[in-house]
DNA sequence: AATGAATGTTAATGACTTGTTAATCCAGTC
DNA sequence: GACTGGATTAACAAGTCATTAACATTCATT
């Protein structure tokens, strides 16, 4: 049994992602302050904690780097408000963990989680790519960041999975034409590049990740700057 | 598996780094200080180390000739601030291991880590090649150095590669011409001259470096003075 | 030193590649 | 048979890069 430690102030909010999460097999304890995240935390031993960042009595970052202290291991996410200033998200981005922009869905939440979750106990077949901040759910053709949730069509998702399964490494334009539209008649077209420049856009609001283009080449999928 | 110990104090590079190997197959143990690398290092078995060099309760220098004295063999890598002494760092080349100035990508870290690990388990047919304290990636077209990553272009790549691969060879102009030019008419124009000038520039940081040319004849790499 | 050839270097050129938007095509579907 | 969503093409703007041009410098031989 996966055990989640949820701190939330908000108490509709609070008992919503409770009951979703319980629903989905987890256990989990909802505390309604740092403070008293902190003593449950220091009592029971969790798999993830969820944190808003705004809490009474002890803020979100503060009860993070305590739990830190005392394991290093443990995944956690946060919780932020829009209106949070940019920089301090970025610092947070950093830092290697993750965070959800409310609102969210709970469909979103679901598959961070996993994210995380599969990070320490690696098991089962991918079927969800990390591409730097984004999640992208090649199964539903989802594709999930903070800043909102997008469908890609079948193609555009082709394109996306080869260059992630294959990230920061040259891929030549004819091996992508070959992979994706077959290799009987050469394509002479400009697809490819439509359909990367939409894959740009829809990659632009994490400025870590990029579609890199080498003239004559290819293209590569860089997530390190 | 691959097993890696880190040791780096600053919490925030220290999780990102072993995040991004997690990701990349290795097993990472991460130290916060020098004495708890020391022990880790003790107990555990590793393939490479990859140390701060300024660490709490024993820098990584100290660490790394604690570490030799156990293992002579392990490959050792060093992180620093680009603050430190230019002479110091000249003082590690020498001593063989490898060093990376912060800030730099994942990219630069994987690949000079694959250099090491290559060294003790010569495997895969990996195509890059190093000349001097540059690591080209043939495939990528990346020239690695601690100053920044430079991405060469098509013509750029392969003048460096034949070059390399003849290192500390004369290669007669002519036999350059044929070999990137094609032998079916002799090429009159300058541009292989206009390329030496280019890969003169971006080699220009590692003195130990340099294109000589023969005059009359053609030119060599030289690694050695 | 004088000479002409070879080389070093920078900037300009022009062919070619890529980015991007909008229009068009096309296959399902109602 | 019109509608719809998505793939493809058209068209043009923008960018990249190998090559050439032009001029400076070095070299080998006298």
């Amino acid at each position: 049994m996966t055990k989640i430690l949820l701190v939330e102030d908000d108490p509709a909010l609070g008992f919503v992602i409770k009951d979703n999460l319980t629903i989905r097999g987890f256990a989990v304890s909802l505390c309604k302050d740092g403070e008293e995240g902190y003593e449950a935390f220091s009592k029971g031993k969790f798999d993830l904690c969820i944190l808003d960042v705004m809490l009474p009595r002890k803020d979100g970052f503060t009860l993070a780097s305590q739990i830190r202290e005392k394991d290093t291991r443990v995944p956690v996410l946060f919780l932020t408000a829009k209106s949070m200033a940019e920089d301090r998200i970025a610092g947070f981005r950093a830092g290697g963990d993750d965070y959800i922009v409310k609102p969210f869905s709970m469909e979103e939440l679901m598959l961070r989680m996993e994210v995380f979750l599969r990070r320490s106990q690696p098991t089962s077949t991918e079927e969800t790519l990390r591409i730097g901040h984004y999640v992208f759910d090649c199964r539903n053709l989802v594709l999930l960041h903070p800043s909102g949730p997008r469908t890609l069509t079948h193609k555009e998702a082709e394109v996306l999975k080869l260059l992630c399964t294959h990230r920061d490494r040259v891929l030549k334009r004819e091996e992508i034409l070959k992979s994706i539209w077959g290799d009987d008649d050469y394509f002479m077209g400009r697809s490819l590049d439509v359909f990367i420049s939409k894959l740009r856009k829809y990659l632009k609001s994490d400025p870590a990740i990029e579609i890199v283009n080498y003239h004559g080449v290819g293209f590569r999928l860089q997530t390190q700057p």
